[in-house]
DNA sequence: CTGTTAGCGCCTTCAG
DNA sequence: CTGAAGGCGCTAACAG
């Protein structure tokens, strides 16, 4: 293995020089640097990595940390890496299982300079858990979380449902289903918050809570077809769980099928090819954010975040759209 | 930040004996063990990761190359990420984008040290090219490639599709459409050939060769509908593309879309879904099976690898299902 | 502008 | 069984 000292032997000068022009730091002669950068590649030099970040003490590493199904994730993965890789950042993916031991592990490596930042899917630990955390390097997540040490580009998902809401009441509809997801998460909450709002208003309403991530939408669908009175639009919180939602009720009741509409929230290619119109929430964006949150921090810098435009992708499941309704949303196709 | 000194200063003994204990090599008194370890606890010792792998010049990573699109790979990362962290090994994902320049950048990674592995989902250069990076650590492939230096856990299409042609052919089809992937895989090669085999055979066939990965399912549909004669049955090379056909399929002539009958490959959300008839590629074992080879050459070891079993999820695209043609197939449901 | 020097934290001979 | 000593490859003061 050649080292800086082959090559400052080559070039007849001392290894800080070779490491100036190496690193550009420092003033290096011209013609120094020619040789150097001669001997350089006369040797084959090839710089270890091992060495530099010891001593540098930084990994110039992201730790990625996933909870179990990344199936649909990879869009969000993928653009955080090429993020990532565009500010000369490397990402290991760890997968927590939503197992807390095992998430905290993870949360060691950032003590144990094993990771220079962390970002956090879902979080198997509570949060105040894993603030503290945060002394040893950022961390973000993908879950919304209140808190000044841990960043969250979250969507407020009370705009997401009070939007839909109110293009649901223009439309005339006085009854909505609703699947919801079960998880403790701010998110739910803050649409319930807004559903809360149109039930004081006289909507009425109709709610199935998803216990688990395996067969929600199947379940759901069965709930569904028990209610005497049916509401004719259902508003289900994620692609995966209405296209077994929509899966099952054809299945079951073809009839009903054909006369509930559905809207669910990702845009992903499930909402594609079933065609249900779907919200797409700006990954790209938000996993720009996340990513440029950390680094920022890393680098005592602030770049801007980006503004997250939301889209309605309207499709056969659900057409009647106001567009009034969706100031901050742009409606696509 | 405290280090094996501190260590050793709080037991009372020398750095040599606190590293013995911490890497549980040579011989250390029980006592002194003890001492030291209390030491440890006491003064909240985190051992610094970047200077062991400096000093023992190993990264205990496997870097990762993607080349675009993960959406349906999740399954397949997730279980490398998961086999990996079960031999204590970490997994760093590079985006290539299919650029042979980037692809390069991640190849000299391993002569950099910078990881131990390689993986690489989709090769951006030739193979002649990537070959000889071999002698700087293992890399292993999901493409099939006929190399000793490079390994790769495919499934032979060949018999993939000589089984599905053989029991189709013992239904008494006659005709078989066939969607397949432009790409110059060994795969698309080898599809090729139980085709010709069956042609020769008498087997009548419509193909269509999928230019990009866009569009795909779209084009192939429009180009199906314009046949004079219709196959009763399309063999389409994955999942995401069978939707697409089927989708646009059923927008533009319904009739047509009910008569026609769809087997494809991957098994994923998307089949499911859409009820499409689909062979399961047991990429769990696959990606096992790399990571094995991988920790293998690494460590000097020669663990077993697994055998492939392929499934074909049976569904409603497609049902006349013959088990005798399948004699390594497990059909289920 | 360049060379000398002194570590970073850890592991591993080599003596004792 | 334990301690002393050296060095992995690189960078960053500090002199010159």
């Amino acid at each position: 293995m050649t080292t800086i000292f082959d090559v400052a032997k080559k070039a007849g000068v001392s290894k800080s020089t070779v490491s100036r022009v190496l690193t550009n730091k420092g003033y290096v002669n011209k013609k120094t640097r020619q040789k150097v950068e001669k001997a350089i590649s006369e040797v084959g030099y090839i710089p270890n990595y091992l060495a530099r970040n010891f001593r540098n003490s930084q990994t110039r590493t992201i730790g990625f940390i996933i909870n179990g199904s990344i199936k649909l994730l990879g869009e969000f993965i993928e653009k955080f890496i090429k993020v990532a890789e565009s500010f000369a950042y490397e990402v290991v993916i760890y997968s927590s299982d939503s197992d807390p031991v095992k998430e905290k592990q993870y949360l060691d490596l950032l003590k144990y300079k094993q990771i220079d930042g962390l970002f956090i899917l879902t979080r198997a630990n509570d949060w105040q858990v894993i603030e503290p955390y945060s002394k040893y390097g950022p961390i973000a997540t993908w879950h919304r979380v209140e808190s000044t040490k841990i960043y969250s580009a979250y969507v407020d998902h009370y705009y997401i449902y009070a939007a839909i809401l109110q293009n649901l009441r223009k439309n005339g509809h006085k009854y909505v289903g609703f699947v919801l997801n079960s998880a403790r998460s701010q998110n739910m909450l803050s649409a319930n918050d807004a559903i809360k709002k149109q039930e004081a208003m006289g909507l009425k309403t109709w709610k199935y809570i998803c216990a688990t991530q395996e067969n929600y939408g199947e379940s759901s669908a069965q709930s569904f077809l028990k209610l005497s009175e049916k509401p004719k639009v259902v508003f289900i919180y994620a692609d995966y769980v209405a296209g077994m939602f929509m899966k099952k009720l054809r299945e079951l009741d073809e009839t009903v099928a054909n006369q509930t509409q559905v809207i669910s929230l990702d845009n992903s290619i499930i909402s594609e090819l079933l065609d249900i119109t779907s919200i797409d929430l700006d990954i790209d964006t938000q996993a720009y954010n996340e990513f440029v949150y950390i680094y920022n921090n890393l680098n005592a810098v602030s770049l801007p975040l980006k503004k997250i435009r939301l889209k309605l992708a309207v499709r056969k499941s659900f057409t009647q759209i106001d567009p009034e309704c969706f100031p901050e949303y742009r409606i696509i196709k």
